[in-house]
DNA sequence: CTGTTAGCGCATTCAC
DNA sequence: GTGAATGCGCTAACAG
């Protein structure tokens, strides 16, 4: 409740002037060690706090920096920010998160304030189908780095993993266990992780002879619900897939839902695989096949390479880093059909 | 790249004065509209945005709030932030995320660097023991609000669940399915939410004529693996339980999973009841019965209240407000054994 | 080693 | 209606 202490408070109390008390707290070289103690026991006395808010002013940095996700309440992007903020918080910076719930006016809009805000960077990972308020960031010089939906710009760094290799790992395992009549569910194509899987999935298909068909791919949003009706699609059709590829753990476990309630086996009659690791899928009792994302370290890499270039952000360099992480394929109940096989679970640190 | 414009610029280009056209830009009454057209127009011209930072320190108000959470990467944290976000965002304010890890270093560490940065309130969900930080928070008159991990303190607001009705609850569930002997797994009874749960479940035995058994109650972290050797522990017992109730819903799982490879049967010999509701409870083939803790409301809610408070920040009267939410008890196969009960089930919405 | 001066960008009090 | 002056709290350039 009482007046802040100022350095201004702390240099009268002393006779001496702000300058040199704001030198003093800085462990400023050329200044007599005697004022440094006399300044620091007064400053405690007085219960002296620095004002972030000055400094920032004067210097022009914030300490802040902003981060954009569509949405915090998701296991993926919550372990993301947990990296992110565990590296920064060391650092001194702090983390200001922002939602965008998949919408790209929201998404605009967050931008806005957070320049407005004056934050030192941002870490994004975007719903935007445009560029344009990328370019207002660049224009205003301050870092910007994109973690797992990225967008390719010059002079920007990205995190992301690559979800090509993801489909292709998922997708080789399900050859791998015999499955021939291979389906996808999709997530949003012009969302490029979503792409990407997509296609990891086509070329293993045709890296084993395997025909491509149109109509085993089938696009899905991200819930149960979809999983539930799209293995009815599947399951109605004349030669029924004996194994799905999932983006999404969550429709794969729609999927493994529905099969069940026809009275089909998995994996026995179909072998199900998910994406993304979601904590459900390793305590199903019929545990789920997923692709893991590593989002705490994507994270972390995510907030070092910012740091790095908040750091360097008055020189001319323009860092440009492209980190792409490796995602790794969990094998689990729901697509290990053969006991050799169940041999090899315990290798794949299950 | 190019220099930021300031409201100078914008004078200087108008050949009138910074503060005219400050006031034009806050559309201040007493300003001719001709001029503040004229301003507005080239404020735009220009992409003139104002500085917050600059706001701030005039202001005293930094427009920021900070949560202090233990981790958020759990689902109960992430959907609390979430709803937290969805609130303070409309109004102009950002949200500043903090992590403990349980850490009460941490936790004084993050509440003094929130206090630095001037954040206009603090929303904490503490792991503190004393009381000490947060007579430091009020000192400074920036307004404070506990969430489900609270601390009775004059003055301060909180925002909580009914930890002592949700045990009673789940308890009293359990009694209603038949079961006579019935366990529970505590967390860190120190936290108060810890006690409250063990504290509800203990009347629910009392109010209902069962004995209290001592040796019925052991002391988990909330893990998976703490949740198999408490079950272990259980099924050891010459007169081993008939349901447990789990203040967590990972040692729930963990006590499910060794009971049944113990070869019981859920609910028939033992019937479960977890807490929190986490996400996997309502998945799993043997859907676990959970008591819900409604995070997205939680922190709208504390949001809402330490919004009143920050926007009665200067007048004298403090507002204390102590919100405490229904807990809801989702009854799900793990606790419910007979057939009709199973049409209660609908009641109850599944 | 320390004092003086100035400015970061804005809003606001007091004049006119 | 508008201008001039001031200060929020801090640091940095320039003196000495």
């Amino acid at each position: 409740m009482t007046k802040k202490t100022t350095i201004y408070d702390i240099a009268k109390n002393l006779n001496i002037t702000a300058a040199t008390v704001s030198r003093a707290l800085n462990n400023n070289p050329k200044i007599s060690s005697a004022t440094r103690e006399l300044v620091l026991k007064t400053a405690k006395a007085l219960n002296y706090e620095q004002n972030r808010l000055a400094l920032a002013l004067k210097s022009g940095k914030s300490h802040n920096v902003g981060v954009i996700v569509p949405r915090i309440d998701s296991s993926f992007f919550g372990s993301v920010i947990r990296g992110i903020e565990e590296e920064f918080n060391p650092h001194g910076y702090h983390v200001i998160i922002c939602q965008t719930h998949e919408d790209e006016n929201r998404e605009n809009e967050n931008i806005d304030t957070l320049l407005n805000a004056q934050v030192d960077g941002i870490l994004i990972s975007t719903s935007n189908t445009k560029i344009d308020p990328f370019n207002r960031i660049l224009k205003k010089n301050i870092p910007l780095v994109f973690f797992d939906r990225s967008k390719t710009m010059n002079g920007v760094s990205s995190v992301t993993i690559n979800d090509f290799k993801g489909g292709y790992k998922a997708t080789k395992h399900l050859i791998d266990q015999g499955c021939t009549r291979i389906a996808h569910f999709s997530g949003d194509r012009s969302i490029e992780i979503f792409n990407e899987r997509f296609l990891g999935y086509k070329q293993a298909l045709l890296d084993n002879g395997i025909d491509f068909k149109h109509e085993y791919v089938i696009q899905t949003k991200s819930t149960l619900e979809d999983g539930r009706k799209a293995a009815q699609l599947l399951l109605e059709m004349k030669n029924p897939p004996n194994a799905i590829f999932s983006s999404s753990d969550f429709t794969a476990l729609g999927a493994i839902q529905e099969i069940k309630a026809q009275g089909l086996k998995i994996p026995e009659d179909i072998c199900v695989s998910g994406f993304a690791n979601e904590p459900f899928t390793k305590f199903m009792e019929l545990s789920i096949t997923s692709v893991d994302q590593s989002p705490l370290e994507m994270g972390k890499i995510a907030a070092k390479v910012l740091l790095e270039q908040v750091n360097n952000s008055n020189s001319v360099m323009k860092i440009e880093k492209r980190v792409v992480l490796e995602p790794e394929l969990i094998i689990r109940k729901s697509s290990l059909k053969t006991q050799e096989s169940n041999t090899n679970l315990k290798k794949l640190s299950f």
